[in-house]
DNA sequence: TCCCAGGCGGTAG
DNA sequence: CTACCGCATGGG
């Protein structure tokens, strides 16, 4: 078991960042503790007076050397938040309020691979109902960590996941995603050098193209991929949220589902400073949790 | 029972 | 190119 302690962090709320729909492996405990699994680490975050502590525990595999180096990763601990939503609270009120509101957010340097598999399951589908299939794919496929005196499971490697047929993903409730799931685990599988050479592309648009190709992979999981993994600030997923928030402050149009995305995307890319993606991920924060407590 | 959920792929026009 | 439809599954 590792610690580590986050001296008084500056844009670090536990709910704010897990709550705000960029991730499905977090889960808040009794006790106000988040506790979740993330590349091989499983890992408990705790707020302590103005510090957060860190709590975990890896398998042999991870690619990085100690908690704090995982930690600095994914978390962006070296992206300074501050400068962004300075930029973005002169935008309108309504960016100003929704980043008082969700001060904390941070968007999480998630895991490639595990991040495309969880958006294509996510086509059509509840939250919960998303989170559970994850946890039912890593129980079954994913490899074993001890913690705490339990057993958490790492989000199946591709090769760990090709073990897995199309009757097997089914069997697991990926429903009609379960064709999908297969074609693109052996997309990846079949091409060592996928995830690297994707990462290693100039533009977003580029990437996004590449995603595209994959099965089950269309523009709202390819812009989440891209937002949740790629840090493309510049993508801007449009989910029923966003166009909900988006027509409610600017369209104004009687029926939201008539609002052409089209038009969300151009709004999107005009008002918010070249970075979308980070104005996004306010909105959809504060229109959710109002929508929440109504 | 019916409806819906963080869309996508396929097909028709 | 856009518009629509079917889709597995489980919870409300």
């Amino acid at each position: 078991m590792e610690t580590y302690v986050l001296k008084n962090p500056d844009s670090f709320n536990l709910e704010h960042i897990f709550e705000c729909g960029q991730c499905f492996r977090w889960n808040k405990q009794g006790d106000n503790t988040y506790l979740g699994v993330a590349e091989k680490y499983v890992i408990r975050l705790e707020k302590k007076n103005k510090d957060i502590i860190f709590k975990g525990n890896k398998t042999k595999n991870s690619k990085f050397k100690n908690l704090e180096e995982f930690v600095e990763y994914y978390f962006d601990l070296n992206t300074d938040y501050s400068k962004y939503k300075e930029k973005l609270s002169k935008v309108d009120n309504y960016l100003d309020e929704s980043i008082k509101f969700g001060e904390g957010i941070r968007i999480l340097k998630q895991d490639v691979w595990e991040c495309i598999i969880s958006f294509i399951i996510s086509a059509n589908n509840n939250i919960p109902r998303i989170k559970k299939i994850i946890e039912r794919i890593a129980l079954n496929y994913g490899e074993k960590i001890e913690f705490e005196g339990n057993t958490y499971y790492t989000f199946p490697t591709p090769e760990e996941l090709s073990k897995a047929s199309v009757e097997d993903l089914r069997n697991l409730g990926t429903g009609f995603r379960d064709k999908r799931i297969y074609n693109t685990t052996q997309i990846i599988l079949s091409n060592e050098k996928y995830i690297e050479n994707l990462k290693q592309m100039k533009t977003t648009k580029q990437m996004k193209e590449e995603l595209l190709k994959l099965d089950g992979v269309g523009p709202k999981v390819a812009d989440c991929i891209l937002l949740f993994s790629l840090q493309r600030f510049d993508a801007f997923p449009i989910d029923v949220w966003v166009r909900r928030v988006m027509n409610d402050l600017y369209i104004h149009n009687e029926d939201e589902n008539k609002v052409n995305k089209k038009m969300i995307q151009k709004l999107a890319e005009e008002k918010f400073l070249g970075i979308p993606g980070i104005a996004q991920q306010y909105l959809f924060y504060w229109k959710r949790e109002q929508e929440k407590r109504a």
